[in-house]
DNA sequence: AACTTTTGACCTGCC
DNA sequence: CGGCAGGTCAAAAGT
């Protein structure tokens, strides 16, 4: 008992991220985000996962990691509340993004694009910014990665596969790999992640875990979603890494290879080709301001 | 031995 | 002002 009572005191000291009281809170999307101060920077961290059109990972012409003055929105909020993959279609562009998530196995015959992508239209980026930040090149600071469960097949591909329905296996089609395990470190990003944190959040049918960069200084964390089935649903970052990728080579065969190679891409260097493929900010683009 | 994950409690912001 | 929900911490356990 006690012991957490010294820890009010002692939290102040957070291992990481330093005294930075220019901003209060930088992100904080609501919670008691007492970790970071103001050195949390612009989410370039995600713009990987996102679209594929990077820059030249040799030099970009910033450097993503760089560290800036954050003049973000104080508070911001990546995703509706109870925002589901079920309820895809958000009611303003809020910037999200989908990307193909699907098991390599399947040649990622995935939907890539979801119903709300066809029927909105890509929110720009950067989105139109009312204040300073309008200027700003570098990308959102935070931003949420949605992540479509697999579709109809999948599911019943791994319903096979896991209980044998329909155990008479098409021999002429190759035995699906096995499916991502439900628990695993999230979207491999070529970044490496610890988890500090899991939360079952009141609507949410899943815990949601919570990660940190574990470069000594990085702010960035993830936070990952996953369905009922254990699927990442979604994956919404803050902050931005300032350090570079680590190189790492034949990345950690994670399962999600195919979403890590999409972000270790976009990773190199936030173009501006990732516009149309970002989406996410927060209520300073929502058009409807 | 070092690092990561798990887990329960605490803290903060919002309603 | 109080309650609720979300986010974070840190000790313990596991790998």
């Amino acid at each position: 008992m006690d012991d957490r009572r010294g820890r009010g005191d002692a939290m102040r000291q957070r291992p990481f991220a330093p005294a930075a009281q220019g901003q209060e809170r930088v992100f904080d999307g609501g919670g008691g985000g007492q970790a970071f101060g103001g050195d949390f920077d612009q989410g370039s961290s995600l713009m990987a996962l996102l679209g594929a059109g990077g820059v030249s990972s040799s030099q970009p012409p910033l450097p993503t990691w760089g560290v800036e003055d954050v003049t973000a929105a104080p508070a911001i909020n990546l995703v509706p509340q109870s925002f589901a993959m079920a309820n895809y279609a958000p009611a303003a562009p809020s910037y999200q993004q989908t990307t193909s998530f699907a098991p390599s196995s399947l040649g990622g015959r995935m939907d890539p694009y979801p119903p709300y992508l066809l029927a909105d239209p890509p929110p720009q980026w950067p989105p139109p910014r009312s204040t300073a930040a309008a200027a700003s090149p570098f990308p959102p600071q935070n931003f949420s990665v949605l992540l479509p469960r697999y579709d109809q097949d999948m599911q019943q591909l791994r319903a096979s596969a896991l209980f044998g329905v329909g155990s008479s296996q098409p021999h002429g089609l190759p035995l699906p790999p096995p499916p991502p395990p439900a628990i695993e470190q999230p979207a491999k990003d070529g970044y490496s992640w610890r988890k500090y944190g899991q939360k079952q959040l009141k609507d949410a049918e899943s815990p949601r875990s919570y990660y940190k960069c574990t470069r000594d200084g990085c702010p960035v964390k993830k936070i990952v979603e996953r369905s009922f089935d254990g699927f990442i649903t979604e994956i919404t970052y803050k902050g931005r890494h300032n350090h570079p990728r680590p190189q790492e080579r034949g990345h950690a065969g994670g399962g999600n290879d195919a979403l890590a190679a999409a972000e270790a891409e976009d990773m190199d260097g936030p173009s501006d080709d990732d516009d149309d493929a970002l989406h996410e900010d927060d209520v300073d683009g929502a058009p409807g301001m």
